[in-house]
DNA sequence: CCTACCGATCGGTAGG
DNA sequence: CCTACCGATCGGTAGG
């Protein structure tokens, strides 16, 4: 059996994966519901009926974006949350992976922030118990470094986990890959300024 | 000359403002294309036709929803330009009358931050120059708390701004009115992290 | 504010 | 991947 009966051929592959791009050009920049099939096959040069040679249908492609997007957050942060690094280092490299996802991704980012509400129950409810699952990550994270006096004793958990995270996600609005700043930069600002402040010190 | 010739009656000025927030809510949760007017209309207990006795177009409703919204931030962060107070002061004040116009607002807000980018060249325009206006705002305020010595003289401003904005509009996506916080709570929580830092003082 | 309707466009399909 | 088409729904209007 040298292949599965429902393998894709590597052309088929490949177009698929010229939807997915183009749908999340056009969903970040148009919304899910700005977007017609029409505007997406005349984007790849082809006919709108077309399309459901190689997709099923519309909203398999919102499904897809926005579940890749979880799972690279997910990914980016999963295999930190073991790691042996003291907290104010492991806090730096979260947000440096976070921001990496959001500036390396920025159309599926943007679809992932605004166009999640849109899913069906099955995806809403998976991509819901996704970020829930971003916010323990950091909330830990917090909690670690204030177990282990790195951080303020009377730190707000909750509300720290929310500072930081709206950071590195707001970025999704004002980062511009190939501009003057790499992530790496911004989080070394960023992680400046929220772990000594803003204050200058007397 | 008691009343000028277009000079609306009381109801149909009140349910113009019914239009508009119950449009406000069908955008924010489903998105400016993912709302009909026949949704709009059923909401109100009113045919999708009898919307236009009251106004002119679907766009003149998300034309007014995000300029309000903009004009909100507009004003409460407007007079405090001159206010004079310390810096500190004067960036929790900011930070709290910005929050407040999210957390009294929050679908407006949400409309503002994610259906602006569907006006119509006009609008687009105006509200890019808003949000700019705010940018500089903050811009400014840093600026001059590094001058007067309240501030860390090696922050870049663009990114510190970006910082405080990122917590103050972030708070759209998990702010609850009515929950356990006020937002001058949030505030005083984020000021002072923002301030002083998340890092414990040795 | 309603009924009845307009042309346009939507997501998706059949058959090739 | 195209042509040709489906029923449904869209924003909006006329006339009352």
């Amino acid at each position: 059996m040298p292949r599965t009966p429902d393998a894709e051929t590597t052309p088929l592959k490949t177009r698929r994966e010229q939807i997915y791009e183009v749908a999340g050009q056009l969903f970040s920049e148009r919304g899910y519901h700005g977007t017609s099939m029409r505007d997406l096959a005349a984007r790849l040069g082809i006919q709108g009926g077309s399309l459901y040679a190689h997709i099923a249908s519309k909203e398999e492609l919102l499904v897809e974006l926005v579940e890749r997007a979880a799972h690279q957050f997910d990914e980016a942060l999963f295999s930190l949350s073991a790691a042996d690094l003291p907290p104010e280092a492991k806090l730096r490299e979260a947000m440096r992976r976070h921001l990496e996802v959001v500036a390396q991704n920025m159309d599926s980012a943007t679809v992932f922030f605004h166009e999640w509400k849109h899913l069906s129950p099955p995806a809403y409810q998976r991509v819901t118990a996704w970020r829930d699952t971003i916010d323990h990550f950091y909330r830990e994270l917090i909690q670690e470094g204030i177990r282990s006096g790195d951080f303020r004793a009377d730190l707000d958990v909750k509300m720290s986990a929310y500072l930081v995270l709206s950071a590195v996600n707001w970025a999704y609005t004002w980062y511009r890959p190939g501009g003057s700043l790499t992530p790496g930069q911004v989080v070394d600002q960023f992680g400046q300024m929220l772990l000594d402040g803003l204050r200058s010190q007397p």
